[in-house]
Order: structure tokens, then sequence, then C-alpha cells
DNA sequence: AGACTGATTGGCT
DNA sequence: GCCAATCAGTCTT
């Protein structure tokens, strides 16, 4: 069966739900007339304050008050003044966890995703279980292993940037 | 109040 | 390979 993912899913810890998140259906309704559905292939995990990549490193903040309310919702920052970048926020309340979706099956690169996808910042806080513009549905795609890799752009982290949280989709051939 | 920098991409040297 | 685009958030004065 195929339905829209539910709120549990979200919430257990970010290297749970980042790889499972890999082969699922993200939705997205532009408009009535536009709808685009595509795989996700590639995520990277963000864990809480003690993560000196994550966005919680500073503690708290106006930005990220939203990863302490729990998982399940749409976490939508502008990078750099120009991309919007997609995240889904996991866990329970105050674990300030966040997953990047970093690709789609068509569409290559988390800066490029926020383009395709049309998102802004209205979409801060979307909550995917109630949400009618989008949401990730699960898939009977199940033909594919995972990588892991180091996770991109987090030199500044120093240990933490070594870390293998970006998770991969990779074809079975 | 002002400076600096980033979970990026694309274009030019 | 290098750098501009472009702005919100964080840090410094």
């Amino acid at each position: 069966m195929v339905g829209r993912l539910k709120k549990e899913f979200f919430q257990r810890d970010v290297l749970v739900v980042a790889p499972q998140l890999l082969g699922k259906k993200l939705v997205r309704m532009v408009s009535e007339n536009e709808i685009i559905e595509d795989i996700i292939t590639e995520t990277e995990a963000y864990g809480g304050e003690e993560d000196l990549a994550s966005h919680a490193r500073f503690g708290k903040t106006k930005r990220n008050t939203l990863m302490y309310e729990g998982g399940g919702v749409v976490y939508v920052y502008l990078i750099y003044g120009m991309y919007c970048m997609l995240n889904i926020i996991t866990s329970t309340k105050n674990k300030p966890q966040g997953v990047l979706i970093r690709s789609l099956k068509n569409t290559e690169g988390s800066g490029r995703v926020g383009r395709v996808l049309k998102l802004d910042k209205s979409f801060y806080g979307e909550d995917l279980c109630k949400s009618s513009r989008i949401w990730i549905e699960d898939s009977n795609y199940r033909n594919f292993k995972i990588e892991e890799r180091t996770r991109v752009g987090v030199d500044y982290a120093g240990e933490w940037a070594k870390k293998k949280w970006r998770f991969v989709l990779v074809e079975n051939k």
C-alpha cells in the first residue's frame, strides 16, 4: 500500500529517518493543474546542538526555533541569498534534528531542488501530514541500495564534517 | 550599526 | 579553478 507518511515516521532519530526517506515519493502541488512528484535520491542528516554543522549549533535562535518543535514539518531557509533549502524536521520536541533533501531523481543539488519545487519562506513550518501543497508518500520503490558518504559544504565543522551522514540511493543493476 | 559568512550554483577567466 | 550573485543570521564594534 502507498500512502502519506505519518507523524510517527518523522518523530524518530534523524539517523534512522534520513536513510529511510530514500526511495520515498515527494509530492508538491504547485497549483490545481501542476503537480510535481519525484523520488528522493539523496538526503543529509543534521544532528542536535552538538553537531557543529547544524544550524542548531548556536542553540535556539529565531531561525531554527522550528527544529525544536518536533518532527514532521518542513524547514525552509535561504542560503547564499538565493536558494531555498528543503529540510524535514525529525525527532521529538527539544531535539533539533533535520534532514536536508539534497537530490530527487530528476533534480540533483539541494539548491536546484528548492528552485524546481518553487519553494519559498512561506513553507517554513509546513506540516507534511496536513499540507495540501507538499507531502511525502511511501512508495514501492525498493530496488536500490544505500551508500553513506560525508556531508557536503560543512568543512567549517571540524570533526563533524567527517561524519558519513549523507545517504545516497544507488540503483541495483 | 557594520562586517562577515554560509547545508549553492553557474558563468567566466 | 575562481568568483559573483545576494541576504538573513550571527558576531563584532
